[in-house]
DNA sequence: ACATGGCCATAGATAATACCTATGACTTCT
DNA sequence: AGAAGTCATAGGTATTATCTATGGCCATGT
């Protein structure tokens, strides 16, 4: 069959310009060439569709219907290209240039003093982006191409988006030091059946994750902490007890706070820590690599 | 941000090329230019991409990982370009052109001799190639761009598959004249319940379709036809009764068979008759128009 | 009505580049 | 060693992308 001709990637670019501008010579100005150039351009590009795509008038240019189906399409093929590129730079050298990394607050401030240096030095050309924010929100950023990957704590379903597991995040039970519980060495979840929880407020899926992992459990209504800094203040304070990731404590977040830490009997419970991207990421294989590059800095002897 | 400069599809073009053919010398061959011209082509593409995409040996070209990446995108941007080209040719003159359309076996024989003439005459430059199959098949096709849309029944769940309803196909009872149910005028689906009916064998639609039409029926297990007009046959000689698509019926499935055809009391029982396309699809407009230009055909004066 | 200032199209010249032919260097196989 | 394949390089040519300069057209304001 006769392969009829192909518009180029140039073309493509110019009548999306177009499209954004309304007018050819302020699209033309945009992308820096000249108006007859961008002019010719488009009629270049009616010619190899076959079809007329914009109707001129004196007022500049609006696209026809057949024009909005063309831009729809040429900008999927304008990011698909530009994906290739940043794969292709990607693989040649991974894990170097901009990154953005999206981390959920929950582990941020606890992970990142202790990895960013060991991964400065392993990858000494990457420009990590951080960026805080709740799962959700990461989420849709992924999906926007706002960010590359994030940190997230799994199982969270989300469509578009991949994982891939990085390390298990142990919760622990905290509580005040005459809490009934903290008398015993290590706790059962059986034991929270009737525990009402201090949890970090909604949205945050370190609540939802210690509730499911009490199965019995359930949270207090009337109380909730915007950070685990707070919520360890208000279990100091008296208000209750609740879960930790084991990461936090291990970062210190409740030294000299005088509150009782006790782990669970295993098996143990907690929240699985991973990498997500969004489907079809051009830089998927680099989230993997840094999920793995994060595994390793945990694990490595100096890292108690 | 610099935008880092773009391949050209046609240097796309070539490496897809040079991957299938493992050789500068074939791969130029086969998209019509000197070895020395892809040779170029293809080192500017490396430079445009910063990293090595083939590995050059005395027997010929092997891709890199980082060109097995590129590769793998290349196909995507390459595919989308054409759709687009597709796209825009078909918004400009819809329905015109080669249109490979897929119809289930329990619909073609009936619907085709009925509607084909008046919309050859809609769309005097249309090309209608049609293939007969089941669902699934025809999903498959659909999904490996092979046909451009599909005539089926819903429900029917498939991913990466969206739908238009066309019209509704009733569903008749149909039995030899000496059955029991026979007697009445009008039927309710309950009074299937004991009646294990006569069906097309399993991954015809009909069959679960009607099945579920009446939830408590069952259909019997020792005998299944593969066609309507064995199925017809069947029924006729008194191996049991049946449920048959009205589009059917009206075509002259029962003429002169001397079976008992009964319909059903309101509410209608039947199926959905729709068009079926591949989400992100260049003609999915299309698939919708035809759909709508086979309705108005079926409910047009002359068409009982 | 006329002039003005915005639009886009056209013409012709020039710079960039895509492509070809001819050839060379290097492997692999005979 | 020679033959036959591989890909890279060099230099010339054809194509095309782009520019400047200009013209026609339509709306708007005087």
């Amino acid at each position: 069959m006769a392969m009829s001709q192909l518009p180029t990637l140039r073309q493509l670019q110019f009548i999306i310009a177009l499209a954004e501008h309304g007018s050819f010579s302020r699209a033309a100005e945009a992308v820096f060439v000249t108006q007859p150039t961008l002019s010719a351009a488009i009629k270049e590009l009616e010619t190899i569709l076959g079809t007329v795509l914009v109707e001129r008038g004196a007022r500049g240019a609006v696209l026809t219907p057949a024009g909005d189906a063309v831009l729809e399409r040429a900008r999927r093929v304008m990011t698909e290209a530009e994906d290739l590129v940043i794969a292709a730079q990607a693989a040649g050298e991974p894990l170097s240039g901009p990154f953005k990394l999206g981390v959920i607050p929950t582990i941020a401030p606890f992970l990142l003093p202790r990895v960013l240096p060991a991964l400065r030095e392993r990858y000494p050309d990457i420009e990590l982006f951080l960026r805080e924010d709740l799962t959700d929100r990461l989420f849709d950023a992924l999906r926007e191409r706002r960010i590359d990957a994030a940190l997230i704590a799994l199982p969270y379903d989300a469509p578009m988006i991949e994982t891939h597991a990085v390390w298990a995040d142990e919760f622990l039970f905290a509580a005040p030091p005459d809490h009934p519980l903290a008398r015993n060495k290590t706790l059962a979840p059986s034991d929270l059946t009737d525990e009402p929880l201090l949890l970090l407020e909604d949205g945050h899926c370190l609540r939802d994750h210690a509730l499911a992992a009490c199965a019995t459990g359930s949270a207090r209504a009337d109380f909730a902490a915007t950070s685990l800094h707070t919520l360890v203040h208000m279990v100091k304070s008296g208000l209750g007890a609740t879960l930790l990731p084991r990461m936090a404590v291990e970062a210190g977040l409740v030294d000299r706070m005088g509150l009782e830490v006790r782990p669970f009997d295993p098996p143990v419970v907690g929240r699985e820590i991973g990498v997500a991207w969004r489907k079809g990421s051009a830089r998927s294989e680099e989230a993997i690599q840094l999920g793995d590059a994060i595994r390793d800095i945990l694990q490595a002897p100096d890292s108690p």
